[in-house]
DNA sequence: GGCGCAAATGCTACAGTGTTGCATTACCAG
DNA sequence: CTGGTAATGCAACACTGTAGCATTTGCGCC
């Protein structure tokens, strides 16, 4: 019996269950949005857990890999994001915020875009990222 | 008279009309996608314009502010990629080809994505990316 | 045509993100 | 408990983008 949700997962995919795997995945399972490298490596620190820059980047890279996890570009173009694939598999998008940074996945909001693609392309997935501001940052203006 | 239409268009936008700037927007014109720093780069220095990686960085900097070129996040999600803005300021989707890896406007296609946004967010502007087979690659498969 | 000033350039140096190679650790099967 | 191998940790690297500053140069002005 696993003790943790976390460590089910990992083991369901055939991965070792080692501390890193399970903290990382953790503070996944516990995030409403998606973090970057640097938020989930802080929250590793915080929890004691030794770990570094490395191991986290294959960790997450990993968790992409079986189907766990999935990435995103953030909107500054410069850094991705890693969240759980709650709904997994099929595409869903992504709301960030303008001002506070934050990202989130909007589950049920599959982009309808099969619309007039010119001739020849073949479409094989879409990537929406919506901006603006989130309920938090929208009420104080 | 102005010799050239990237000429007339950085000194309509109060800019110095320099060999560098020049050069860069004739690129740009040029191209049918958008491109990476590294394209632009590379077809500069084809060209024998003598050139830096700043000052090209400040270049599309400054094109992309005075609104004559736009810039994106590519797939990959580690470089950014400038085009023209044909229909400028208004939004558009981005095709990008994951074999090729070019990418190219697609004008005529505003996401309709004004659906079921969970209460509380407030939509600024959306950023739609295609991802698929472009013709020539969807061609020779 | 020559002058001068500010814009633009080209260095150098730096910051951040992500990758590669390799020796060491530690999971897990037996 | 023991061995093999996945996973880790460390160091060094590659790449994108930025900051500061001296120098060049476009362009208005005389």
């Amino acid at each position: 019996m696993p003790e943790s949700k976390a460590a089910s997962l990992i083991a369901e995919n055939g991965g070792r269950v080692t501390r890193t795997r399970v903290a990382v995945l953790d503070v996944l399972l516990s995030s409403e949005g998606s973090l970057a490298h640097e938020d989930i490596s802080a929250a590793l620190s915080a929890q004691g857990v030794r770990h570094d820059r490395v191991t986290l980047y294959r960790t997450l890279d990993w968790l992409v890999e079986v189907g766990v996890a999935h990435t995103m570009t953030a909107g500054d173009g410069r850094t991705r994001r890693f969240g759980v694939a709650a709904t997994a598999s099929h595409e869903h998008a992504h709301f960030h915020c303008d001002r506070c940074g934050k990202v989130v996945c909007l589950e049920g909001l599959a982009p309808a875009v099969a619309v007039n693609l010119p001739g020849g392309y073949q479409l094989d997935r879409a990537e929406l990222v919506l901006h603006g501001a989130c309920p938090t940052c929208g009420d104080k203006h």
